[in-house]
DNA sequence: ATGATAGTTCAAATACTTTTGAACTATCTA
DNA sequence: TAGATAGTTCAAAAGTATTTGAACTATCAT
């Protein structure tokens, strides 16, 4: 996708992803490791449902923020800082 | 406040300010004339009613996004870009 | 003083987000 | 194969956010 196609869409879902207190902790939780974690890990550590952990990652990826893959039953995350910094770091230049 | 009063409380209200479409149309509108404007020339040019203005330039001041100072009737607007410094360009340093 | 203009407040209505538990798929372990 | 574990999906319930119109305050112009 290039800066041309941005659309106020796509501005959106960021910011709405992280307007919520528990996904904003996941993305803490994921800047510190630094790591791909499972998602059951990072769950636990916020001490939600998998229901509720299973929401909120997909607003997270729906929104870019996060990659995921599956190796066998688990789900892995990690941070795509890619979209934080176009989103938030070049905010400017983006809006 | 200083770096170490941050809170997510703080956090979440700049995030929530900037996920809604009518918001952003109105920091993009503030971005570009750079200066002072009336709520009501802004909500203009937006075109939405005036009581739906006065809640979302209500949200945007108390997240801090805007600065607002009244001159007689009217109530002029404008970027408050420490925060966005704050809260989006800096989004790293503050998490 | 009267009438218009800028903005706020309130409460009701509507729309949207989040949580919950149950049922489900797929994988793992014994 | 049976039972456990990781995660998803669904629909209902609960919680929030947004829009609307009417009533209001304060200022301005005649």
């Amino acid at each position: 996708m290039t800066k041309q196609e941005m659309t106020t869409k796509d501005n959106i879902a960021v910011f709405k992803a992280l307007a919520d207190p528990i996904r904003l902790d996941i993305v803490r939780y994921l800047n510190r490791l630094d790591h791909e974690v499972a998602c059951g890990e990072v769950g636990q550590a916020m001490q939600i449902s998998k229901t509720s952990g299973s929401y909120h990652f997909k607003i997270l990826q729906e929104a870019g923020l996060i990659t995921a893959h599956k190796v066998a039953r688990e789900k892995y995350v990690a941070l795509d800082r890619s979209t934080f910094d176009h989103y938030l770091t070049h905010f400017w230049q983006n809006l």
